[in-house]
DNA sequence: CTGTTAGCGCGTTCAC
DNA sequence: GTGAACGCGCTAACAG
């Protein structure tokens, strides 16, 4: 393994000298000439720094961590892809670790993080409304802060008391209720997900509430988990009831899907006997048939922005920004 | 910032003493008690390791680096989440990066994350036929290899020198092609996906090879992008020409729902007018109607074997393991 | 501008 | 068993 003193001693410098070549000091410069050689000296004998001698030299940390739900998940890597983006604009490099939205592996996953002394950290995805969980991940969360120093975001709900890219989940979601009153949809149901899950209740809420608003009435909410089969399950519960709605709210476009495909396995034509709304508008879905009405998420411009106020934390402390979503009217709610 | 030292101090031990009682030495044990005692004054006083610091005196590396096209797409996001699982069966991380498919970004990301000295690469995705850029890629790749002393992993073809899990791209097609002779289909053609790409034109060879040994006839194939829009833009001028065939088999699923897409946009009804069939059968798209025939891959479990061969990298060298997919035939090809 | 020196936090020889 | 001392590769004061 060649080290920097290799290089400067085959530069005919000293290891200050090659230290400043590579990463000119702010105050202090050195001689084109000699720097030349230093990068020649570097490139002959095929010279890579060590990051991690850099970094407890008191250098500066270029990583980013980034804590998900699962990578798998379009919503997440969509993120995560912009993360990466946001990353790379400063030389930086993203470190992946994903835990359940149970505190519990969340604050494993912040503990092993903690090892790293990241730069920055965006955590992103729901948080549960349990107000012990929530005390837990937030303590966490600001020892994390304190104790490394980084920068740190959170996407999703502003609840956790640090800097977060905030999607407004229920303005949008109100949004598009409006668009679809103005369909002239009046009965509805909200395929409402996890119970304690503060995004989709969010959505919910907004839905519901503008709806309502609208002269729409509501039938009974159910709950499930937010993805595709908590959408497939929600929609057959739906179906075995008497009373049928209209319209069916899923608080995302997974959910969205599988409730389709219940429909659709049950002989429930989509949208003709029933329409169907989602929201994040997830690119992979967009050729579904029917195509799906969602409020649309640039996510990966979220990731990018979380990464941008994690940096900022570092000077200015936490901040939020909010980001709206654009409803999309499609096939799976004409009329 | 509570350091080893600071714990040791606490505890009323020697630095030395306070570090075997965290990852007890091989031949050196702590008594009990004194263990214990370093334990309590750790979590007493807050102390997480330094990662850079442990890595500089000589302790193990625990990151595994990842490199992918784009991790926005769910063929990568899907491998990511199983090298996710295998960093985190042994206690590591995974740093990510993506560098497109040209060799340039590629062999810069390399060198990014040589800084890091990770305790293994997993290289995931296609690699361009260029004998030059494979070369290239090849002496990067070992090169890498040598100085950081980590373990390498390719999830693709075998033909960078390295550990690869390789997926059986050509008899798995010709599956598929024989599943779908044996359905009745004669006149196919081929989305064949970017000339230079080894995936696609292993995938594009073992179906056309099985559907010419089973008696049906090969239209001119169509190159074009590995993705949804490359499937769509690759069906149009399908649609285009004057003679259409019967079956269309595009080299993955994203580009076979591009190409189910724009079959609806241009009025061609699929499966009755025309039958589509893709490769990878990713989870997100299981949904899209008609439901997609495809070849089915375990893409986690890929990932986290890919993991563990660069794991065994280190000890045994470059071995390949060979994983085969498994044909689901779907509406997508129903007669 | 350039070189010398002192650590960063920790694992690991060595002596005891 | 335990502790003292050294060094991993590098940056950041200090001098010159």
């Amino acid at each position: 393994m060649v080290t920097l003193s290799d290089v400067a001693k085959a530069a005919g410098v000293s290891l200050a000298t090659a230290s400043r070549a590579f990463n000119g000091s702010r105050d202090r410069r050195v001689r084109p000439e000699l720097r030349d050689r230093v990068m020649e000296a570097a490139r002959r004998l095929n010279y890579t720094p060590n990051a991690a001698a850099q970094q407890l030299a008191g250098g500066e940390t270029r990583s980013v961590a980034l804590i998900v739900h699962t990578i798998a998940d379009p919503y997440f890597s969509s993120i995560a892809a912009g993360v990466e983006r946001g990353a790379s604009s400063f030389g930086g490099i993203v470190t992946l670790a994903s835990a359940g939205n149970d505190i519990g592996s969340q604050v494993e996953v912040l503990e092993t993080l903690t090892r790293q002394r990241p730069r920055a950290l965006i955590l992103v995805g729901g948080v549960r409304d349990d107000p012990d969980e929530l005390a837990r991940l937030r303590a966490a969360l600001s020892h994390f802060r304190a104790l490394t120093g980084a920068g740190v975001a959170h996407v999703g709900q502003p609840v956790l008391g640090v800097s977060t890219v905030a999607i407004d989940n229920e303005p949008a979601s109100a949004d598009l209720a409006t668009a679809l009153v103005g369909q002239g949809f009046s009965r509805f149901v909200v395929l409402a997900g996890p119970r304690d899950h503060l995004t989709a209740a969010a959505r919910a809420r907004g839905f519901t509430g503008a709806m309502l608003a609208g002269g729409a009435t509501a039938v009974e909410p159910i709950h499930g988990d937010f993805t595709r089969d908590g959408g497939y399950a929600a929609m057959v519960e739906l179906l075995d009831r008497d009373d049928r709605p209209e319209l069916v709210f899923a608080v995302n476009d997974v959910m969205a899907v599988g409730a389709m495909a219940a429909a659709r396995d049950r002989g429930v034509p989509v949208p003709d006997d029933l329409c169907v709304a989602g929201f994040d508008d997830i690119v992979t879905l967009r050729d579904i048939t029917p195509s799906l009405t969602t409020v649309h998420l640039d996510l990966e411009d979220i990731g990018e922005r979380a990464v941008r106020l994690a940096l900022d934390d570092q000077a200015s402390g936490p901040q939020t920004v909010h980001v709206g979503g654009s409803v999309v009217l499609r096939e799976s709610t004409r009329r």
